[in-house]
Order: C-alpha cells, then structure tokens, then sequence
DNA sequence: TGTACATCAGTGAACGCGCGTTCACTGATGTAC
DNA sequence: TGTACATCAGTGAACGCGCGTTCACTGATGTAC
C-alpha cells in the first residue's frame, strides 16, 4: 500500500526527472550566453561551440533547445524584460508622487541594472545591434513597459490635464532616456562612487525636467512654447 | 624651361600619386565596412576577410592601412560625427527659436540620416554593442555635439535664466532622443510615409515638451516640481 | 511487481569551410645623382 | 635628362585553428503489459 501511493506521488512532484534535467541545461545554456555578454563579447558575435563550452555541454547538445543562437535570444529577451516591469511597479506603487518617487524609481532602477547587468548589457546591446527579430522582440517589450507606466501615471492622477497620447509620450521619453542611461550605467567602475551619484542625480533632474514639460504641456503645443519662451525671456 | 617648371608643379598638384591611392584603398576599406553593415550585419561581427572582398583588394591589403578592425571602427567614428554637426548647426543658424527651429532642425536631421544610413547604422550600432573602445570614442563624439548644441542655445538666448549646467542637461536629454529615434528611423521601411510622418511629429513634440521643462525649470528643482504638480492639478 | 521496449537528452567523431595572420614577392612610384 | 636604386601598396600562397552542422551512438528515464 504504501508503494502504491508512493507511486503516484512521485508522478506529481516530479512527474518527469528527464524535462526537468532538460530545462536546467537550458537555463546552463542562457547563462553561459548572458555571461559571455557580460565579458564584452556581443551576442550577435557569440558561438554555439562558445556558449556550450561555457556551458559545459557539448556543442550539439544545443541544437535539443534552440535551433540557433536567435533562438536563444529570444529567450533571453522575455526573461529579462518582464522582471524589471514587476520591480518598477512596485517602486512607483510604494512611493508617493513627486521628485522622491523619481528619485525612488531611479534608485529601484540602477540597483536592480546592477543585479541583473548581464540580462540588461544583452537588451541594451542588442536593442540597436542585433538582429531585425531581435530588435523587434525588445521593442515590442519596451512599449509594452512604457503602456504599463502611463497607465500607472494616469491611476496616480499627476497629469489629470494631459491626453492619453502626450501622457504616453512622456512615459516614451522617459523610458528612451532610462534604456540609454542603461549603457551609461553598465559601463561604470565600481572605483568611481562619486561618479555614479553625479550620474544618478543627472538622471533624476532630466526626468524631473521632462514631468516638468508636461505639467505645462498644453494640447496645442505649438502655441504654448512661443509663449513660454517669449514669456519668460 | 616648361619641363622644369612642370616637374615642381607637379609636385605640389599631385605630390604623393603613391599617397592618393593608398587613401583611395583605405576609402575602398571604409566604404566597404558601412556597405556590410548596412546590410544588417553588426560591425563588431565583421571580419577582415569580407571587409577586403567587399573592397575588391586581397586580405592582406588591409593591414597597410589598420592594424585590426577596432582602428578601422574608430575611423569611422570621426569621419561621421564631424559632419553631422556641421549639418546641425546650420540648421539651427538658419532658422528663428520656438518650435518651427526645432521642426527644422528635425527634418534636417531625418533627411541626413537617410542619406548617410550607413555611418548612422553604424554609430548607434556600437555606441552600446562595440568594444571599450569604440563605446568611449563614439561618446566621446555625442558629447562634442551636445557641448556645441549647449553654447549654440546659449548665444540664442533661449533660456536666459537657465545655468550652464541645467542648459547642458536640456541638451544631453535632446540628444539622447536623437541617437535613440535613429535606431528607430533605420528601421523604417520606405513604404510608410505616413509611419515616418507620425514618428517625426511625435520626435518634434517630445523635444517641444523637453524644452517646456528647461522654460520652467527652476534651479532648486526639488521645490518647483512639486509646486508645478499640486498647482496644476 | 518485474520485464521488455520506446524515447530522447546528451555524446563524440568527423566533415568541409572561412577565418586571421605570416611571408616572400612584384612592380609602380619616388628619390638621388 | 636619364640611370640606378629605394620604397612600399598590394599580391597570392600557405599555415593552423575554430567554426556550424551531420551522424550514429549511449544510457538513463518513461511506458505498457
């Protein structure tokens, strides 16, 4: 009796020892990718006979997960995107609004690119660089984050004057200049902390600066920046 | 007497004929790389090997003029920068302050951008996929331009209440949009007209809302954003 | 329960190929007298 | 002016090497009876 039920329990908890197996050399193969990347190679440059050997595989092991190193890419890309959009929620959601949310997110932002550089130095690197699919893969996951954000503005009530557009296209900003502090961010030693402050707060005051744009955004844009300019001048 | 003036003259029109075709061979090289990466290929990717067919000289050709790829990449580097910013800063001396400057200066951009895609494919490629070296020059390169764009504004009067500083990051922010809508103008296929209308209008708007921001930008910010939020809404 | 068979993740040898780099060379261009 | 020599950009053969991919394989895991 007790081998009966020891049976079908075993089914349940690890109802197949060999896919399990297979997904760990899986996840061995993305993280022998993603620490290549790390070391400055760029992904579009790495091997199948490089990433197994990193891997401690052999090289036609690869070919049971991915049918080429894209393959793999794509894996890489929706692994790191949707971590970072569960994190920045939450920092906006614990925060209230202002500068110190700015600063908050900010803070939430390089600590979590400083735990995770290698998934962030590969969506940086390939954004621009990989290939057609790749860079279509990621920017279809950064607008996906940037809607996520102007919805959370638009629940925070911050700009209750602005259309869904220019509120989006505020979130758009501020996610360009967040993807381009990336590669900034990544190329620190840790030697300069005093660096990394100056930049941090550099970071902050342009975001800060853009919410300002668009506090004082009216929807007939053209009108309002010639009055702002001879107005203040 | 007409060969012993000839033979100076010669001298001084063409000095080095040995000289001009070893610069045509290094063109050849230059233009080859751009036509490869236009071609989708990352430059980090390129070998010697087909940068030299590509050019129509035999391999060992290439080491007359670059000891490796790295040293043909920083070439590159500068020969594109310089003329941008020449570009631009026509641009903006051609033309009135508010928005229609900054329209103009955008679709000098864009039309530049087309005409020289393959220096830009380039550029932003490895502005975050190259090697540290060429990462470091192609900043390097941005922050020239941000620095001429800066003084350009300051001697336009725009934001005369503005420090050299909060003027510098305006300028960095600007930028920054613009090495990142690049990626995304070379990715526009000619056949949506109507996809590149919108991309520059939503380009054009976004640097109107930054400069919104620098126009109300006070120099103790942390006090005016929040003021500017709870007045508006 | 045990036995006999199927599946399939990972192995290891082998292949043809293009790579970067070396080397001795050729022949046009440049220089000295 | 012409001649004799130096320079050096580009050539072409050769090298050793790591690549991606194929193939038949092994042996642990899974399944049927």
């Amino acid at each position: 009796m007790l081998k009966s039920t020891a049976r079908p329990s075993k089914v349940v908890e690890e109802p197949q020892a060999r896919a399990r197996k297979k997904e760990q050399t899986r996840q061995k193969l993305i993280q022998a990718a993603l620490n290549l990347v790390s070391g400055g190679s760029s992904f579009t440059a790495l091997g199948i006979r490089e990433i197994t050997r990193e891997a401690g595989v052999v090289p036609t092991a690869f070919y049971r997960h991915f049918r080429n190193t894209d393959e793999l890419g794509l894996a890489l890309v929706e692994e790191g995107g949707m971590t970072l959009r569960r994190l920045l929620r939450e920092a906006r959601q614990t925060s209230l609004p202002g500068e110190d949310m700015i600063r908050h997110s900010v803070n939430v932002f390089v600590s979590y690119l400083q735990q995770h550089h290698l998934e962030w130095r590969f969506v940086t690197t390939e954004r621009s660089g990989g290939s057609k699919i790749l860079r279509m893969a990621i920017r279809n996951e950064v607008s996906h984050f940037t809607n996520e954000m102007a919805s959370d503005l638009r629940a925070l009530n911050i700009f209750p004057k602005l259309s869904t557009q220019s509120l989006q296209r505020i979130c758009a900003l501020v996610v360009t200049l967040m993807m381009y502090a990336t590669t900034d961010f990544l190329d620190l030693t840790p030697d300069h902390p005093k660096l990394e402050e100056e930049m941090i707060d550099n970071f902050v005051k342009q975001i800060v600066m853009v919410f300002l744009g668009g506090a004082n955004w009216e929807e007939e844009p053209s009108v309002s920046l010639s009055d702002e300019l001879s107005n203040k001048s």
